[in-house]
RNA sequence: CGAGGUGUAACUCAGUUUGGUAGAGUGCUUGGUUUGGGACCAAGAUGCCGCAGGUUCAAGUCCUGUCACCUCGACCA
């Protein structure tokens, strides 16, 4: 038996250190996630690709739900005015809008804007819906798709129409909305690490790094294979700047007509992009079981010898109550059929043979270490359950080990340089006096910028890495996608 | 939006320098032999050479324009 830890096992792909960016392309392509249109950065999502998001939603909507939230649909469409309500907001998106200005052959007397994000419809609809403390909170939450007219597009990370969820609540008071806005950002931070076995940075995002229109910006932050860092989903506090630019007010239990405070979350399609990232080797994709497509598949080996294929139908039959499981019954050889799994990322291989038939038992090989394991049958079900269960842990041990390696202390812009230089990219931790100033100028001089300040601090000394003043909070710099 | 690159069969690309019958490998179809790491043999099918102009007896090849995609920057989920 061919004893497995030849590294590359699919020729197609290139290498992730030969070059990272035409690596992600290919298995883009070759793991049949998406295709190419004639509209730039608009692509067609596959049925595979599609199935790991509707796995995605499937579990976060009903995080949501048991959270309380309750699902809306707004309109595609948002008139000029009304996107100008709010002025940081307008000025942060105008730039990459898209317009409608004809309705078939007609001018339209005000052009319309295709929905970037809805904070103000939803701002539109909330001064129609409430007038009394009676009323709130509203927790709405929408699964759409939004535009934006990226200049460089690439397939998940940045397109110009992607689909998301964007949550936009409603609260009476600011600790309450500030509440809101961490618990979901604590519920994301739970998903990357429990579903999809990526292990992520929570913090605040430094003014300069805002949402426009937000008081506060929460993110979590993931760090990819190459030590770029990329922003996995994001919390925002509003305060009550929305409400009184949309002029949502309600009567309070002090008969006071008050403005509330409101929140917006989203994750995108873009997670996709960073479980490819995250777990992808060269040999393909790799996914975690929890939104894996297909979590085990089946490939007899010798089908055409009596009772094979049969057997592989059987054990199908078998494990398809509680898995999601394919067999592969093609022509294909059995290698072939091999690097075709490999490179869709599944995550656990079921091999039977008429030796393993004979024996009753079979193979079942992990797909992130290529590790082989020969079970009985008797006991399949529960042997794939502990597989999936390990591949799990194994996906985010090795992703929390390589950022591990690939985050670093500095005390000096000289020494952020090094670290990079020697190491690569990655994260760096270091203290920052909270200037604006000190914040770009770290990014001029070292190419690292500011992802968040974690909420999880330490005092690595107590000066700023830049100025040397006191430092105000520890912030975790790096090269963003 | 700046800099660079690429558009030829479903895919990866050769052919462009020096204009002269449209090519290879892979994939696809059919039949057969195979099957524990991308099997083998045989026979097939597949082209507005990105698009539009121009030069020429003749353009995949030269000229002009244009569009798309990729990579790297600046901006962003």
């Amino acid at each position: 038996m061919a004893k497995g830890n030849d590294k590359k096992l699919v020729k197609e792909i290139t290498s992730m250190d030969e070059d990272f960016a035409k690596w992600y392309t290919d298995i883009v392509k070759k793991a049949e996630l998406i295709e190419y249109t004639s509209v730039k950065g608009c692509m067609v999502i596959r049925p595979y690709g599609y199935a790991i998001w509707e796995n995605i939603q499937k579990i976060l909507d009903r995080m949501f739900k048991e959270t309380g939230h309750e699902n809306v649909c707004m309109p595609l469409f948002i008139p000029e005015s009304l996107l100008q309500r709010e002025k940081d907001h307008v000025e942060g998106f105008a730039p990459e809008v898209a317009w409608v200005t004809y309705g078939g052959n007609e001018k339209l007397e005000e052009r319309l804007c295709v929905r970037p994000t809805s904070e103000t419809l939803f701002c539109e609809h909330y001064a129609n819906i409430i007038h009394s403390w009676r009323d709130l909170p509203k927790l709405y939450n929408q699964w759409v798709n939004v535009v934006r007219w990226e200049k460089t597009t690439r397939p998940f990370l940045r397109s110009r129409e992607f689909l998301w969820q964007e949550g936009h609540t409603i609260h009476a008071t600011a600790e309450e909305a500030i509440e809101e806005t961490e618990r979901m950002l604590n519920i994301y931070a739970k998903f990357c690490e429990e579903t999809l076995a990526m292990p992520v940075v929570k913090g605040r995002k430094t003014d300069s790094d805002k949402f426009a229109g937000a008081e506060i910006t929460y993110a979590i932050e993931a760090l990819m294979h190459d030590g770029k860092a990329l922003q996995a989903g994001t919390s925002h506090y509003f305060g009550d700047g929305f409400a009184k630019a949309f002029d949502i007010t309600y009567t309070n239990k002090e008969n006071k007509l008050v403005h509330p405070y409101q929140t917006s979350w989203g994750v995108t399609t873009r997670l996709i992009g960073a479980i490819i990232m995250t777990h992808g080797d060269d040999s393909g994709l790799v996914l975690p079981p929890a939104v894996a497509p297909i979590q085990a598949v089946i490939i007899p080996i010798a089908q055409h010898k009596p009772g094979v294929a049969e057997k592989a139908q059987e054990l199908m039959a078998k494990l398809a109550p509680s898995f999601r499981v394919k067999v592969d019954l093609s022509e294909n050889s059995p290698g072939w059929k091999f690097a075709e799994y490999e490179m869709k990322g599944v995550p656990v291989r079921i091999e039977i043979g008429p030796r393993d038939i004979e024996n009753n038992q079979c193979v079942l090989v992990t797909r992130h270490n290529n590790e082989k394991t020969v079970v009985s049958l008797d006991n399949l079900s529960e042997e794939l359950e502990r597989k999936l269960a390990e591949v799990h842990d194994g996906l985010y041990q090795k992703a929390l080990e390589n950022r591990e390696n690939k985050t670093y202390t500095c005390l000096s812009i000289d020494e952020i340089k090094t670290a990079l230089e020697e190491k690569g990219d990655g994260f760096v931790k270091a203290m920052w006096c909270g200037d604006e100033e000190c914040e770009d100028k770290v990014k001029e001089l070292t190419g690292v910028g500011s992802r968040c300040i974690p909420f999880e601090q330490e005092n690595l000394s107590d000066h700023c890495v830049c100025c040397g003043k006191p430092a105000k909070h520890m912030v975790y710099w790096g090269k963003a996608y």
